[in-house]
DNA sequence: CATTAATTTAATGTTAATATTAAATTGGCC
DNA sequence: GGCCAATTTAATATTAACATTAAATTAATG
């Protein structure tokens, strides 16, 4: 599986994304960004793994500490993925547009 | 619920993803899009409603055929909310990979 | 206008993802 | 070394997403 795919697996879970989001600033311990999420510490444990798989984070191990930050390679995967959609779907649209009337095979 | 966050639950299936690809370089009916996929002709109208109300494709029906297009407005969407993470996560990055002695918090 | 084709809607089953609780690990600190 | 704090791993329960089959819709076609 590519890391494009593991990215967009990723973030389809709205708890991740909440997650994802808390790291945008900065760097977080594992305590920090479970505050205020409605799961579990062992939850939050699995989706960071799911994320840092996904290479949308990477940790920093800090002593006992766990910290946690964004990683651009995954973000960039998505980016790639999507870019690939730009211009072909811009000119599938127009193409749409124009021949309404064709016949569609 | 925003239209990056639709897209991201969107794209986050594999299945949905097979057919978002398929619809990259030319707009398709149903039929077409179903061919090779391994699910039923409902499940993949199910995935396409989903990837309409993302606003990842637009539908245009054509007599007793729907053709589905890529829609760039859920592109779009993402785009925005990945580039949001873009400067700052390379900030963070860095003052990261600086401090990485100092005590966090 | 009955029939066929294309697709969706509805009802429901099944599986996989997400959650929990409990136990294990790891490292700092007295 | 014993203890506490932070986090993860393991085992398992629960929920929700994805799937299916059957019926309904819609429009073209003979």
């Amino acid at each position: 599986m590519s890391n494009s795919e593991r990215a967009f697996n990723a973030l389809g879970d709205p708890t991740r994304r909440m997650i994802f989001e808390k790291l945008r600033d900065r760097p977080l311990a594992v305590v920090h960004i479970a505050e205020g999420l409605q799961v579990s510490r062992p939850a939050v444990s699995q989706h960071l793994k799911v994320l840092r798989e996904a290479k949308l984070i990477s940790i920093n191990q800090q002593g006992t500490k766990n910290i946690y930050q964004i990683n651009q390679e995954g973000i960039l995967a998505m980016r790639n993925y999507l870019d690939k959609f730009w211009d072909t779907a811009l000119a599938a649209f127009k193409l749409a547009a124009e021949q309404t009337e064709k016949e569609n095979e």
